[in-house]
DNA sequence: CGTGAGCTTGACTAGGTTCAAACGGGGTGG
DNA sequence: CCACCCCGTTTGAACCTAGTCAAGCTCACG
């Protein structure tokens, strides 16, 4: 039992980490795996709150779509996180998957039923949701305070951190969205996120090839730029 | 003991409503009262996360300040509110008092050791994290998606639905922040905030009195605009 | 009654959007 | 196998929303 979880990306994840390799089995019993195609959808904003989710391979996008066509991407997923925590009946986003994706479904009430036994997942649970919400924080002040090319670095410098883990790569990494979705997470254009990659490939900062993979060239000076970029100095 | 807690506009907030009258002393009798006047703060970035904090009375703004001075407001925290939820060691945000705040404050240790014999209070402050994030996501698409004028629109509709509970007004209330504040936390500036104010008037939405006193005269018309306004029917 | 912080308004500017056209690469069908 | 097509991307040009800078106003307060 819980053979699937010693070659899972997610093994080490905040939640499958509270149990060891003896014991992994009463979590991932309980568990329903799930396998989606790119382009549908993991959940639905209408559909009731019971199941939880634990991302083991692929990468997708928590998403808002408003009645006249504007959408809000809120996150991207990585293997290891976690999505499906929400108040209220609904969850009130939906998450599209951008690859291929395989996930862990668990029922809530299955995941609650295990904390008499294992009182540490609760505290993981709670500790998961602050993470999420700290996440939530560096993304309002992103949204509301900076400004294209700021945002831009501050993506990039943010793909590179969550690749690395499960990647091991040094300093390239494919980009697992479009940049429509790129856009849509930064509250800016598709031109705008375009403009904004050329003229930080023009700087040498990065490098582009096929449109995907992308090379960080100096990390540094990027950070500076996601810091602050323009006509004050 | 708890005298005070019967008066207090925070009695049924998510986290005191857990005690009855008979026992809301063992939350109280931990509690710390804390005053702080108007411009200051109740807690800084980077002060350790062992406190957290209930609103009593008075508003106070979550916030977030760069290095170069751009600030952005997560926030508005009114009496019931819960501060203080935070990932690793220092909050990352600080609070800051718009009105002459009072609050409980506990050390997180305290609340705990109450766990054993209130479970119930545990669940509670897990959904008050959860119902943080869910503000939060509503936020995020308001700051990525939203042009200036539905920014007003919706921040006048969400404040005027956060101080009916407290005050029991009928249709006009008095804000507790700045228009630097609104613009802060709009992710706008100060000029545009006040524009957005004067087209509302022109167009008979709101009225206003004395800069603070703001009263709705069209709510559904309001919530169309906060939905969409401009070029695009 | 004077002062100043906060608000409003105006004129100009700039960053980002919109609209439009062209490019490029992967996949499909003839 | 290659031509074609399509989707996503890039680039350009015009436009427009919101930002910037500056002046004047209001009102609470000393």
């Amino acid at each position: 039992m819980g053979l699937d979880c010693q070659n899972c990306k997610a093994r080490n994840s905040q939640l499958c980490s509270v149990f060891n390799d003896e014991n992994i089995g009463d979590l991932f019993s309980i568990a329903h795996p799930v396998k989606v195609v790119k382009g549908s959808y993991l959940l639905h904003e209408e559909d009731s709150t019971k199941y939880v989710y634990n991302l083991s391979s692929g990468v997708s996008a928590v998403e808002r779509l408003a009645s006249d066509g504007r959408r809000q991407i809120m996150a991207f997923v990585y293997p290891g996180d976690f999505i499906g925590i929400s108040s209220g009946p609904a969850y009130s986003i939906s998450d599209r998957a951008l690859t291929g994706v395989t996930a862990c479904k668990w029922h809530m009430r299955d995941i609650e039923a295990l904390y008499v036994k294992y009182p540490e997942l609760e505290h993981r649970v709670h500790e998961i949701a602050t993470r999420v919400l700290a996440a939530t924080m560096d993304q309002i002040f992103v949204l509301g305070r900076k400004n294209a090319i700021e945002k831009i670095a501050y993506f990039l410098l943010y793909i590179d951190k969550r690749q690395v883990k499960y990647d091991g790569h040094i300093d390239d990494f494919t980009l697992p969205m479009t940049r429509s979705d790129i856009a849509d997470y930064l509250g800016i254009t598709v031109e705008t996120v375009s403009r904004a990659f050329s003229l930080l490939k023009k700087k040498g900062l990065i490098e582009l090839s096929q449109n995907w993979v992308v090379r960080l060239m100096d990390k540094e000076t990027l950070a500076e730029v996601a810091d602050h970029f323009g006509p004050n100095p």
